[in-house]
Formats: C-alpha cells, structure tokens, sequence
DNA sequence: ATATTTTACTACGACAGACGTAGTACGACA
DNA sequence: TGTCGTACTACGTCTGTCGTAGTAAAATAT
C-alpha cells in the first residue's frame, strides 16, 4: 500500500488548509477532518502539523485567529479566518502547483496497466 | 515570477534523478544540466541537493557510484547507476505521484483565464 | 454515577532534506 | 597567466514534519 510521504506534500499542507478556510472560519479538528475526508482517507494530516502550520501562517499574517467560547456549538475553540495575504498565497500556491506537475511530470513514466508488477 | 519552491519538489528530487539514470549512469554535473533542460529551465537543483541525493541513495542501495578516471570523455568524475532496488523505488515514486496529485488537486482551484489577476 | 472516548488543544525535542557558504582542484581557453 | 567551466567535498543552518506527552472539557457508554 503506497501512502502519500509528508516529504512530498509537505509544501502543500497550509495550501489545503487556506483553501477549506476560504469557505470559511474553522479550527483545528474540523480541518483535519476535513482533510481526510476531502482527501478519500488518503491524507490524514497529524495534529501536531496542523497546529505548527497555524501559527505559522498566523506570524505571516495568512491567518487570523479568534476564540469561540463554549455554548451551542460545542466546546470552546480556536478558530483561523483567512485573511487577503492569505487569499494571494494560496492563490499563488495554485499557480506554483500547475508548474510543479508539469516539471516532476517529465520524470515520471505512468506505468501501463499490462499487469506486469 | 512564481518558483518552485523546494518543499515542493524535495519529495521528487530522487525520483527525478533515478528517472535519468534509468536510461544510462551518469553524474552530477551532467544530471543537474538534464533537470534544468528536461524542465524547461523551470527547476535547477542546488550542487549540494544534488549531491546529498547521490550519498543518500546510495546508502539505501538505490544507486551505485563508480570512478572514470579522466581521459577522452573529460576530467575524473564519479558515475552513479541505478540499481534493481532503485528500479522499485522509482516505480513506487511514480505511484506515490499520482496519488498524490489526486489528493492535492482536491484542494486547488485553477484561475479561471478571466485576466482577473 | 462513573468510566471511557472524543474533542481541542500545547509543549518539546528529534530528524531529514534543502541550501548557503566556502574551499579544492583540474582542464580548457584566451 | 589568468579566468571560466567542470566536478566535486565539508560543514553548519534552517524549516517543516512528527513522535511523544500531557492537559482538560464535553459527549457517550456502562
């Protein structure tokens, strides 16, 4: 069974996370959640990534961050809104994808489906 | 000007150098002009990335090195070759890729061409 | 009523891969 | 004779991921 290597999708966790953020506000549990579900179950991002990228993309102002006290909701959390620094980043992540395909697609020969491995 | 940027690709450099090898051995300098060209001057990879690739891949048993001494062909270099088990590994890469760009792509939304940006 | 699970985090340290800087050395070419 | 291209090695820094651990409140099960 292959599984996605974090070496790989290392560049693209806070891309998946300020896009589910685009929608709008969430928190840590949500996301992850999210992720995995958004993902097929191929891609569980672990907490402890999860919550570094927060505060990284807080300290670089691609976030911003309040708390929701307990009530109605559930619990008391910490929840991320995108902000418009946020919305160029992740914008520019995109475009920086396409050419990331196209270059490792050069080095990469799709196996044909005869079976042979 | 967007760049790849190298948390990006460092799941790939491997795989983009065992790719090369895989039609005939080669060596650093000769490698890193192949990346450049292969990706259309999108991607150079660092001397040091480069070469700390070799070393590693040859402690997992991925590659092998051999000396040409110099003589027609140029100055002293050390040639790498890929081996069986960097075969297999190349192969796993090149899956691990598409399922990566599966789970990724969830997660981009690619511009309209509006000229909106 | 109490125990366990789920939710919602924080802290800390280790590790791997990329990269900056520096330096060596040989050959070609001007 | 000097500079440029070739072909590396060594060393230390940085960043992002991840393992481990711990806290605590809410929800659910017993």
């Amino acid at each position: 069974m292959i599984e996605i290597s974090s070496d790989v999708i290392r560049g693209y966790n806070d891309t998946m996370i300020l896009f589910l953020l685009l929608k709008e506000p969430s928190y840590g549990y949500e996301l992850s959640k999210q992720i995995k579900t958004l993902s097929d179950g191929k891609y569980v991002i672990k907490e402890t990534t999860l919550y570094s990228a927060f505060s990284r993309m807080e300290k670089n102002g691609y976030v911003e961050s309040f708390v929701m006290e307990a009530g109605e909701g559930g619990k008391k959390r910490t929840y991320y809104r995108i902000t418009d620094a946020g919305r160029n980043y992740y914008n520019d992540k995109c475009e920086e994808w396409l050419l990331t395909k196209e270059v490792v697609e050069q080095f990469i020969m799709e196996e044909n489906s005869d079976g042979n491995n």
